[in-house]
RNA sequence: GAGCCCGUAGCUCAGCCGGUAGAGCAACUGACUUUUAAUCAGUAGGUCUCGGGUUCGAAUCCCGACGGGCUCACCA
């Protein structure tokens, strides 16, 4: 049976075997750099072509390529590409005997002098090459690269060496995620970590991951959202601004924007309301903006965006009645929403209630269409469990969520504080299920217990890091932004 | 979960009105030695995703499975 990899793998064994017999550690321990890619081309901008420097330097990274029977190669390494030149006159009889059984692919360090030549390129003049890592499988194609999208996804290390795009992407989300970090350290907010285990799936509506602890010999759930242990926390006092950036489990289908595993920023801040949200998701987004691209102007798909706060807030209603001319406000209970609804083009089942029934003539109507960054209000109380009722129209809540895109970027409310409204609307929630939501949520008797010791009012805020990371990569697929993606088993 | 599309050499792709598999890059041998997707000559490389079926004959047509992409539904 043929090995998968087939005679290309056999021939860099056999050239394992023979640098081997040469006393050559195919895979040595380290190598000590004096330099990178950059830093190099950095020093070196103005050397001009044809000079030389008596500069020595070392540097390490993977051959990219190799051209005139390995008289030149291509060194990448994380920083960049330099040209490496390994002429047989600067080169020991063990160094020349080591290129001879180099290929595209292996990493390997190298000592020499800096110049440019005459047509310009910074090259490292090779006195010492030294075998760092040694290949078994061919890279992908030069030219044309790595462009099967499955590929790309199961082989994340292959597509980071070939695709320069995909290395900027995850680069830009690891900016994206620090300028966030950084922007709310420096506003005071403590950064914390909650159980990814929950006892009972909370804080969001939405089907669990399950899974089985052996010593407890207990059911436990893959958090849902880390929300109800955050606002424990503001009860506990640990500090009045925290949040968490980190990952949600949700056991739902998969798609061009959802990916099973995905991170979320949630943020709880004592003694504000919902308003003091909007302006925060504002700065943070400009933020991360500012970190990925250098402004607050960006293309998606081909559509210019601008981030630039301040950002309009539209009611849910408003922007229903705007675009169908229907005023959910005017009507009255659920039986005379859902006809409207269903008159609109709204998908209905005939047991949802007003909010529901509003909710999804805006997800059918409207949600597409906001392009530009808005705050949309206004949303019904029923669909928001753990929010406060807006204090001027007891069928909404004090909710609003970001669009972007037509994406919902962020969420957030003044958070229901009140123990015993808390419960009922836990109650509400556990009758949707009885009657088939399986999406409803769960009572957490425990958390309840929390409010009843009493949690400040506060204001909280959700942001999906991923969507967000896409717009401001230009990904077309969450994917793209996720470094392993969950796929089938191969 | 449903619909549409895709799966050929390590990679990128041709071939698909059925006649038994091709190119470029990568690899190998050699030439060349200041190249930039280096060039030139030659060589080797395939259970055409898998399993059935139709046929004298299947990469090609049909059915099924597996994997992937997109759309819809659910959702962030």
């Amino acid at each position: 049976m043929k090995e998968e990899g087939g005679d290309l793998r056999a021939i860099r064994l056999e050239k394992r075997r023979r640098l081997e017999a040469l006393g050559i550690n195919p895979h040595p321990y380290a190598f000590a750099r004096s330099a990178c890619a950059a830093l190099l081309e950095a020093r070196f901008k103005d050397l001009p072509a044809g000079a030389a420097t008596e500069e020595e330097a070392a540097l390490a990274g993977r051959i990219r390529a190799m051209r005139n029977s390995s008289l030149f190669l291509d060194l990448h390494d994380a920083s960049g590409k330099i040209q490496i030149f390994c002429h047989k006159d600067h080169l020991s009889e063990e160094h020349l005997g080591l290129l001879r059984l180099l290929d595209i692919g292996d990493i390997i360090g190298v000592k020499g002098r800096i110049r440019r030549t005459p047509r310009g390129e910074l090259t490292v003049d090779a006195s010492e090459l030294t075998l760092l890592a040694k290949a078994l499988r061919p890279l992908p194609e030069k030219f044309h690269g790595l462009t099967d999208i499955e590929l790309r996804h199961r082989e994340r290390h292959l597509d980071l060496i070939i695709n320069k795009a995909s290395r900027e992407t995850f680069l830009c989300r690891s900016r994206v995620v620090a300028a966030m970090r950084a922007h709310l350290a420096a506003k005071g907010y403590l950064e914390v970590e909650t159980p990814m285990l929950h006892t009972i799936p909370g804080g969001a509506s939405a089907k669990p991951f399950i899974t089985h602890h052996n010593a407890l010999d207990i059911d436990l759930y893959l958090r849902i959202a880390p929300e109800l242990h955050l606002k424990r926390l503001l009860v506990g006092g640990l500090s009045d601004r925290l949040f968490e950036i980190n990952r949600c489990f949700r056991n739902e289908g998969l798609s061009p924007r959802h990916n099973p595993e995905f991170t979320s920023l949630e943020l709880y801040e004592s003694y504000v309301d919902y308003e003091a949200m909007m302006g925060l998701v504002e700065t943070l987004i400009a933020e991360a903006a500012r970190a990925a691209v250098g402004g607050t102007s960006l293309s998606y798909g081909g559509v210019s965006i601008e981030l630039e706060p301040p950002w309009p807030r539209r009611s849910m209603a408003e922007l229903v009645a705007k675009e169908t001319g229907v005023d959910f406000l005017a009507l009255e209970g659920g039986e005379s929403a859902r006809s409207a609804a269903e008159e609109l083009g709204a998908r209905i089942e005939g047991r949802e209630s007003w909010g529901e029934a509003l909710e999804a003539v805006f997800a059918a109507r409207v949600e597409d269409r906001l392009l530009a960054p808005v705050h949309v209000t206004g949303f019904p109380r029923d669909i928001s469990p753990l929010a406060k009722a807006d204090r001027k129209d007891p069928r909404l809540a004090e909710r609003f969520e970001t669009f972007i895109y037509g994406w919902e970027i962020a969420n957030a409310f003044s958070e229901l504080t009140d123990p015993l409204d808390q419960r009922e609307r836990f109650e509400e929630q556990m009758r949707a299920r009885a009657l088939g939501d399986e999406e409803a949520q769960l009572l957490d008797e425990d958390y309840v217990r929390a409010l009843e010791y009493g949690l400040p009012p506060c204001g909280g805020l959700g942001i999906g890091i991923d969507r967000l990371v896409m717009l401001l990569t230009d990904s077309p697929s969450i994917r793209d932004v996720i470094l392993f993606p969950t796929l089938r088993p191969r």
